[in-house]
DNA sequence: TAGTGGTCTAGACCACTCT
DNA sequence: GAGTGGTCTAGACCACTAC
């Protein structure tokens, strides 16, 4: 016995979830039924039906109707990535966050560009150019393309005081996105602009951010050398 | 009027995250009670509840109790990682998965190592240096320190069939996790198991395992040249 | 102190899916 | 067909917090 008091939705999952560390369920194993869990519990099966479909959503079981819930076998590690604005990252290390517009212009999309956002190629497009730093040191640059067609109002927004993340997320905030995570070498502009040799190992993120089934923005963002992205679960 | 039929949880959130979309509620502005909102959908409160509770929970409001429910300003992206076996990353890429071990080593836990997991300098540790393919190209190389004084039984796994990754995820499946992601200059080691010149940016992973308060592995998994983690919000 | 969300209950019906 | 989870309801009380 745990001796711990078992009275709401938490207590539930928690006592289930030690159960589970604990190997009185093994992995695969069927559990009892919400009925006999809330009788044990003494609480309404709504109870335990929330208690459990928490533990669902963090995979660590899977359930079915009419087969039951199983403790999961490969239970799926879900890491949560809390993409935030630059500045935020910047600040949550005490560092003074500085951006700088390097350059803003209104071209047709490229070929790749517009294959990546599925616009009709030479569709009219802002690519933008910036950096941010973190104490006056290089943080990141910042590399991107924006659909005007998407946000016709990008047009009277010049990006020399506000950046366009903080600008877009402001105007199309609720949007949804791909990331794609990866390392490159530093080329001679990329050198140039984080201080650092040519050829130097640096982490970039890439983003296409969609909205209402449109492509909004492509960018690129190479962080200073030895970045380091964490997460956790 | 959207004309959607509103009768379940979900048809009430995806309504509520419509409006927020189209600026019926801007950023900041206070929304409906839940008593009211029930009232209008012609549903429970608990339906309400949960509607909400789904959208406050993907960051995009913020819920108080007696401020009421606003919406998000900031809303937080959230991508999810997917943190799977290795052998699934390739078999998802319609590869050939093959493991190897390279070196497997009982030593003391270097002041590094004893630091990173909690543990007194000397405390004995397992040292395993393994390999991962793809239709037989270099997939990633994996240093892995695991905790003996956590797992003893490890001490009868010699790894030589079964990777350690596979291994510990039977033997401590629900433990929870530290991530970093970072690029680094693939050393003389690397250049030569993972088939790629001296220098060339590798994306890295390191991954720190807990269980109850106890570390069970640190590892360091150095991806082939050219690799992208992907992942969506 | 009063208003709001957070949670629980007891019961009901539905939807999926295994046998 | 029958068993299980999925969801909804109507009502209740509680917990937090702005006022």
């Amino acid at each position: 016995m745990t001796g711990r008091t078992i009275t709401g939705f938490q207590d539930v999952r928690d006592e289930v979830l030690e159960r589970i560390q604990n190997r009185v369920w093994e992995q695969g194993d069927l559990l009892p039924t919400e009925q006999e869990l809330s009788d044990e519990f003494g609480c309404a099966r709504a109870t335990v039906n929330r208690a459990l479909r928490e533990l669902a959503e963090r995979g660590i079981i899977d359930r079915k109707r009419k087969s039951g819930t199983r403790v999961a076998v490969l239970p799926v590690k879900q890491a949560k990535l809390e993409i935030t604005l630059t500045r935020q990252l910047v600040e949550d290390r005490n560092a003074l966050y500085r951006y700088a517009l390097v350059q803003r212009d209104a071209v047709a999309a490229p070929g790749w560009l517009a294959s990546q956002l599925q616009l009709t190629s030479g569709a009219p497009v802002l690519h933008i150019h910036a950096m941010h730093y973190a104490d006056n040191q290089p943080f990141l640059y910042e590399d991107r393309w924006i659909n005007t067609t998407a946000v016709p109002k990008v047009a009277d927004a010049d990006f020399t005081e506000v950046g366009p993340n903080e600008w877009l997320l402001a105007e199309v905030p609720f949007s949804t996105a791909e990331l794609s995570f990866g390392a490159i070498a530093a080329d001679e502009e990329l050198s140039d602009y984080l201080a650092c040799p040519v050829g130097t190992p640096l982490f970039q993120m890439e983003r296409t951010t969609w909205f209402q089934a449109q492509a909004v923005t492509f960018v690129r963002m190479s962080f200073h050398p030895g970045y380091q992205m964490r997460s956790h679960y």
